[in-house]
DNA sequence: ATTTTATATTAGGATAATCTAATTAAATTT
DNA sequence: AAATTTAATTAGATTATCCTAATATAAAAT
């Protein structure tokens, strides 16, 4: 007790909101000379009066240094946040367009939303998932390109170019257990 | 003109959080025999006065029928909604138990948040690549499961049992690929 | 150095979702 | 049937996020 809440920082979770934010300064900042309430409004969609007061509530904690007509600068612990945002961002597009094959534009926006609900334990399972499946012998590249086969037609184990030349013992053993049953 | 927003049902998009309270009251509804204010307080993690308002607000968009006091009933409009979510939280569920091996629970709360934001494209493109992952000859049960292992030590070819057993002939190729490299 | 334009801020409200405390209604017990 | 317990509702606030309209400041153009 006393502890818990005393003058210290993060004392509530930020809101998911926040996070965007900050997600969307932090970018700005790598992107622009100057970050403007302005931009900063027309990334988020929203006007640039929403765009003030959370600015006050982020400097308020600390996550910004603002002050009005001043251009925004994070603070180390906003950065902090602005840039796993961004990590979380690239892991989930990347699952999105690398592995489901969903389109750029659409990846980008479910990612935006997954970003803040996803715990890191999914997150870090995700990721191993992503690299075993291009690390490991049976998957790679090919199978993930027979993928986008599979959507269109359906799996046809004799028109699968990959599996038919990659791996023609083992087809061919599937086969016969077809067959058999 | 005119059309747009007339006295039709579905005016404005459902929140998310409506969305929450159709999905457990349709979940309620499978499993009890009446609904109460009480148990759907307890399974939102809310308190009964949050319901009561909640479900007023369902009633005028005539999503559930109540009268207070009364129990609560579905509308059909409110069951879809339910039933819609319920096999949106199935379909994640299944990705992040089966396929990236969360733990029940974890993925339970995972898959509520998911639930909302995913797009009706990107959930399609899930469930067809966890059926492509089931159907395909190069991965199904055994692959896996192996990712399990993966997951504990890192991918290891020489103690892949499955990749070892199953494909030996390929393997062998890749293991002269590698050292030549 | 004025004027004009672009940018940002205040002021004041709206909505959605939540809470606590107090009250009422329904169900159960005695 | 009266008393008690459980369930539900009202009343009244709070917090977070957003808006529009009006105003102020800063930057650019004349």
């Amino acid at each position: 007790m006393g502890v818990t809440a005393a003058g210290k920082n993060e004392e509530k979770p930020l809101t998911s909101t926040m996070e965007d934010y900050l997600e969307v300064i932090y970018d700005l900042d790598a992107e622009k000379k100057v970050v403007r309430v302005k931009d900063i409004a027309s990334r988020m969609d929203v006007k640039m009066p929403t765009v003030t007061s959370m600015l006050r509530a982020l400097n308020d904690r600390h996550l910004v240094d603002y002050e009005k007509h001043e251009y925004v600068r994070l603070t180390e612990e906003g950065a902090g946040v602005g840039r796993e945002m961004r990590r979380r961002h690239g892991i989930l597009f990347r699952f999105l367009t690398d592995i489901l094959k969903i389109d750029g534009p659409t990846a980008d926006g479910e990612a935006c939303k997954m970003e803040h609900t996803l715990s890191e334990t999914t997150l870090k399972s995700l990721t191993d998932f992503m690299e075993f499946i291009q690390t490991c012998p049976r998957t790679g590249e090919s199978w993930l390109n027979s993928f986008e086969e599979f959507r269109k037609v359906g799996l046809d184990a004799d028109k699968c170019d990959i599996c038919s030349e990659k791996f023609p013992c083992w087809l061919d053993q599937q086969k016969a257990d077809t067959v058999k049953t």
